[in-house]
DNA sequence: ACAAAGTTTGACTCTGAGGTCAATATTTGG
DNA sequence: CCAAATATTGACCTCAGAGTCAAACTTTGT
């Protein structure tokens, strides 16, 4: 019982064996972010997933113990992928809030419908994920969320913005923002860039209620 | 070959017979329509809607070929009930486009939060349905799209609202009012009713746009 | 070069859900 | 009361997709 690890129990896997599978690992949940956000969680089989990688199924079991965990583990990916666009967006959009925010909104749906159209669904229609799993994704949508509470505050504080209850708002932009790409995929390609600065002009209406 | 029917091909079924067989397919479309509403279409096998008749899964293919073909049957009848329900709001609320609309939103989220938890799921999902079938889901949803049209543009006309687009004010608060029944779910029952009213004031701020 | 560790495979099981159907029970009308 | 029409059953089929695992293959460190 020295200064050395007790006798020798589990020989720790090397640091550059263990990037490696953290690269991998990395990009499986690559893949399955792609294909969840193109097509939704329940659609995608992780044969699917595996096809996407020309491997099998098996190998996605040496990875991740379940479908569960590899999904919430993607979603995550997507997520913080997601969320950092918007927060650099942000970084270099100053002026008022009221500007911040449209920008954000335009950013926002622009990513939905132009590179996720099925991803938003992730969040919005409720699946009954495992105690564990399901703190993960509260996290990452309360993160997301906070980009937007932020501003409206800010707009409230500044007397820009005007809402009845912050809380409202925020569910209802959202809920809009994430219907979009839904109803965008129907539009010619053409016509979708106009939705989405007309979906944005149209919630910027959500902050400015009258008194 | 006289005027008598070609050889008695198919003796009909008598009327009594027949107006019984339409009361079992009610029966049936309402139960359906009842457990689609609350869980969604694919949460819910033909097993489930066959347990609460008290019947088996065959019983059903008796009247219906396909969990399709129940499927949109039932939700035609809970989007025609639905429907309905507004229509005859509509009806008894005089008042201005403006006053009409927020009863309108407000009837309909009540609908949904209350009694509906995930119907709307059914319209905003979107379904491969077999061609017969998507037609009579899109003529239902366009019969209840017209609803609020209608009132909106009248409120136009009237220049009581300003819009910037007509048909994305309409998706976006489509999109809200669909997705309130499933964050109010979150809520205790007694926050309900006030969070049904706030919808309905935020929303109405999107045919309130300024200039 | 070679053994241990790490990775991948493919064939396998299990389950849930849609769908079928001959046999059986019930209702109807004469 | 009885035969034909109508309704219901339950056992069965099929298929897709999650999950398992021993065996084979590849990489790593010495």
């Amino acid at each position: 019982m020295g200064t050395q690890q007790a006798v020798h129990d589990p020989p720790p896997p090397s640091a550059r064996v263990q990037r490696k599978r953290g690269k991998r690992i990395q990009e499986i949940l690559n893949a399955a972010a792609e294909l969840f956000g193109e097509r939704g969680y329940d659609a995608v089989s992780l044969e699917h997933v595996a096809e996407r990688l020309d491997v099998t199924k098996g190998s996605l079991y040496y990875y991740f113990s379940s479908k569960d965990e590899l999904g919430t583990a993607a979603i995550e990916t997507l997520g913080d992928e997601w969320t950092a666009r918007l927060e650099r967006l942000l970084g270099q959009t100053p002026g008022t809030p009221g500007a911040r925010l449209r920008a954000l909104i335009h950013e926002h749906v622009g990513i939905a419908v132009h590179d996720h159209p099925a991803a938003l669904r992730l969040f919005l229609v409720p699946r009954e994920w495992p105690a564990e799993q399901r703190e993960r994704i509260k996290g990452l949508r309360r993160r997301h969320d906070t980009l937007f509470r932020t501003l409206v505050e800010e707009g409230i504080a500044s007397g820009e913005f005007t809402v009845t209850s912050i809380d409202t708002v925020l569910q209802c932009m959202h809920a809009a923002m994430s219907q979009a790409p839904i109803w965008c995929a129907e539009l010619p390609a053409a016509a979708r860039k106009k939705a989405v600065a007309e979906v944005a002009d149209t919630l910027m209406a959500l902050v400015r209620s009258a008194p």
